[in-house]
DNA sequence: GGGCTTGCTGAGACTGAGTATCATCATCGC
DNA sequence: GCGATGATGATACTCAGTCTCAGCAAGCCC
């Protein structure tokens, strides 16, 4: 799908190593079109004969986050995912029957904000918008 | 600060049992004004000299959390923790410092799901908004 | 009040995510 | 190539949350 070169250069840009564990995550995160847990991508690692402790891969997840390329999300489930996704703001629009998730660009939340801001007296500094439902692919699955 | 009696009344109306220990947990739960985590409802309840096992205090939560006075929120840090609120829809602002939390009612985003669903395709079926700040009592002593 | 049914509780064992440690290794600038 | 430093991974560990199951009590009907 995505590009794991745009995850190398983040790194080189930040002054990190460029491991062959990084590379390797890079690659397989790069292909996944929805979301992901650790545990999922731990497997992906084995099966792609990489040898990967569990430690690094939960390392590299945290740096490409922090780095802004892979997002984490808690899904209504409890569980925890991450998301390949741009570095700019933006929000996800995951699927509750395949997972599979899209980016919206742009965010219709700056007035929304200000208004709870005059309500609340609360100086908003962060928020985070997750929107559920069910993608076009499932839909026609279903009907 | 909000009364232990309507947790009753939805134990009552859901034709659940009111027990001691759902009691004990309903009143710790209606005194407590930010979010807290079950970690510290457990040690709330030793100190208040109650006696409730830990699976307990789970299902206790779990199912005022499905009765809708409370709701579970995922934290920036990863941790999970609860809150006590209403049962119409509603969002939460948080206090990035002292952890208060404030409910604010009503929710500006229809249209901005409406316009979501016309770009991507989804049947956009539920949302979750978290909006994060300072809370105007921790603004004056930062100030 | 006194049974009865059924839902609720809790001790304890268990699972599984995530973290800490630290000796060893590999990257990259020189 | 060398060396400083950052990255890795085996292992042990912590801690949230779950499961089980025998015993208990809420609420109902008399
Ligand atoms: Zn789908
Ligand atoms: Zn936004
Ligand atoms: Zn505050
Ligand atoms: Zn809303």
């Amino acid at each position: 799908m995505t590009n794991a070169t745009s995850f190398i250069e983040r790194l080189e840009g930040a002054g990190l190593r460029v491991t062959d564990q990084r590379r390797a995550v890079a690659a397989l995160i790069a292909g996944h079109p929805g979301h992901f847990t650790e545990a999922e991508l731990e497997r992906e690692v084995q099966r792609s004969g990489s040898r990967i402790g569990r430690a690094t891969l939960f390392r590299a997840l945290e740096l490409f986050a922090q780095l802004g390329v892979v997002e984490r999300l808690d899904l209504p489930s409890g569980e925890h995912a991450y998301v390949r996704c741009e570095p700019s703001h933006h929000h996800h629009v995951i699927c509750l029957r395949c997972g599979r998730t899209v980016e919206v660009e742009g965010c219709g939340m700056p007035e929304l904000i200000r208004e709870v801001a005059a309500r609340t007296g609360f100086q908003v500094e962060r928020h985070r918008l997750e929107l559920y439902g069910i993608c076009p692919t499932c839909r026609e699955e279903i009907a």
